[in-house]
DNA sequence: TCTGGGGTCCTAGGACCC
DNA sequence: TCTGGGGTCCTAGGACCC
């Protein structure tokens, strides 16, 4: 039998704050969202004082503050750095692997003996804690799905030291037996409504639901989610990290947007976002969309939505070209008088760019454009973001007041140790 | 007053073709 | 005046993930 694990981060960004800040060990932990907007992370305290994912700060204020939860915007410098750590370890151990999120990778334990596979796993587990000091549980089972099951277990038993092996159909039947619907991989709220409809409540009876009713449904990939429950291999472990096949930028706006030019130069930092992100993937793009919104949770305003796109006709990682295209496409969708709240950038349809095609029409070909790129991309690197900006570009400040210092990216920030007292 | 950001995949329906 | 049927491609929107 060959066997896929995952290792999830145990509450990953609320375990990276802890990592340089031991104090906050044993209480409870938030991490905020971009504006401080809402609860993107909770450490098992916070977990255990009703605070929901994502839950709006200015709803659970007074809860956070009668547990004295230790709240910090996000850092995320901080938590990239981590993650590629914890990366890091893993391939040490298991070069066939698939790093799924920020806190989450696949391993291959098709090569590891049965009988070793939870020796291996605790030994997995305790070389990263101890070589990053993130703690993380491990889950093991046929299927990415069935592994996703185990540590689902592993997180939930803390008699199991991190680890959950589904090494046999006994195990398996229970694991399914005690999972929730709505817990498992590739059910969200939507489909547990439509299958709790069926008397469905736990990953074992969806087993039961034939792939006729489940197809009537519409829902097709719940048809692959009930075969790797059961065994079957629907999805592989991916080696490489597949290409791209969009780029985005898009905020929420701290404060409500209603005139055009403060629009337009929000987005203009979208597009440079954009720009710089395809040039880090070597790859260029022939299509770029943004979108304007008001704020869906004002009942009491009135709600806009638009969209817009263009198409190149030459793919193109030009910053100044992405970013006027833009100003173009708000022109023809921006309607004054809306009280607009989040907006984005979106880029697609990549080719890479050491296979650029030249067209005849375009003045100038991307790769003229190159040396300047190359400069720019260099000076925002170190000298700091915004150093050389397009004209349009403001300083926007976005509210992150508690974000903890970039310990492990910034010199100036690193940790102070040491037995002498720190001078004033 | 304050409700994240960045992705992927699937489907229905329109446009278009012969 | 009559006004098919089958196919493909594309896009917007929905659902899901972390």
């Amino acid at each position: 039998m060959e066997y896929i694990g995952l290792i999830d981060c145990n509450n990953f960004y609320a375990s990276c704050e802890r990592l340089f800040n031991p104090a906050l060990n044993g209480k409870p932990v938030v991490v905020l969202s971009n504006n401080d907007g809402c609860v993107v992370a909770r450490s098992n305290e916070a977990k255990a004082l009703g605070v929901p994912m994502g839950a709006p700060v200015f709803k659970y204020r007074e809860l956070l503050q009668k547990h004295q939860v230790q709240i910090f915007s996000s850092n995320y410098a901080l938590y990239g750095d981590l993650s590629a750590r914890v990366m890091k370890v893993i391939a040490s151990e298991a070069p066939s692997m698939e790093v799924y999120s920020i806190d989450e990778a696949f391993v291959d334990l098709s090569k590891v003996p049965e009988d070793q596979i939870a020796l291996f796993c605790d030994h997995l587990r305790q070389k990263i804690f101890k070589w990053v000091g993130i703690p993380v549980s491990i889950g093991v089972g046929r299927t990415k799905t069935l592994a996703k099951v185990a540590s689902a277990i592993a997180k939930k038993y803390p008699q199991l030291n991190g680890v959950h092996f589904l090494k046999n159909e006994a195990l398996e039947k229970k694991a399914l037996q005690w999972l929730p619907i709505e817990d498992v991989w590739g059910i969200g709220r939507k489909l547990t409504k439509k299958f709790k409809y069926y008397g469905v409540n736990h990953a074992a009876d969806l087993l039961q639901l034939s792939n006729y009713t489940i197809r009537k449904e519409g829902a097709i990939d719940s048809v692959r989610v009930k075969e790797e429950l059961m065994g079957n291999r629907c999805y592989d472990i991916e080696n490489q990290p597949s290409q791209k096949k969009s780029i985005a930028s898009t905020r929420t706006f701290y404060k409500m947007v209603t005139d055009k030019e403060e629009l337009l130069s929000r987005i203009a930092d979208f597009s440079v976002i954009c720009g710089e992100k395809l040039r880090r993937e070597g790859t260029c793009a022939f299509e770029v969309k943004v979108f304007i919104a008001t704020n869906r949770n004002r009942k009491d305003l009135p709600q806009y939505y638009r969209s817009a796109y263009y198409r190149f006709l030459s793919a193109t990682d030009n910053t100044m070209l992405i970013s006027s295209t833009v100003s173009t496409l708000i022109e023809e969708i921006f309607v004054d008088g809306y009280q607009y709240k989040k907006a984005g950038v979106i880029v697609s349809n990549f080719v890479n760019k050491n296979e650029l095609q030249m067209d005849l029409f375009t003045a100038g070909s991307p790769l003229d454009y190159d040396a300047l790129f190359k400069a720019w991309d260099r000076l925002n690197e170190t000298m700091g973001n915004g150093t050389v900006r397009l004209g349009r570009q403001r300083k926007h400040l976005i509210s992150q007041k508690m974000r903890s210092p970039r310990y492990s990216t910034r010199w100036s920030e690193l940790l102070p140790i040491g037995t002498e007292k720190q001078s004033e």
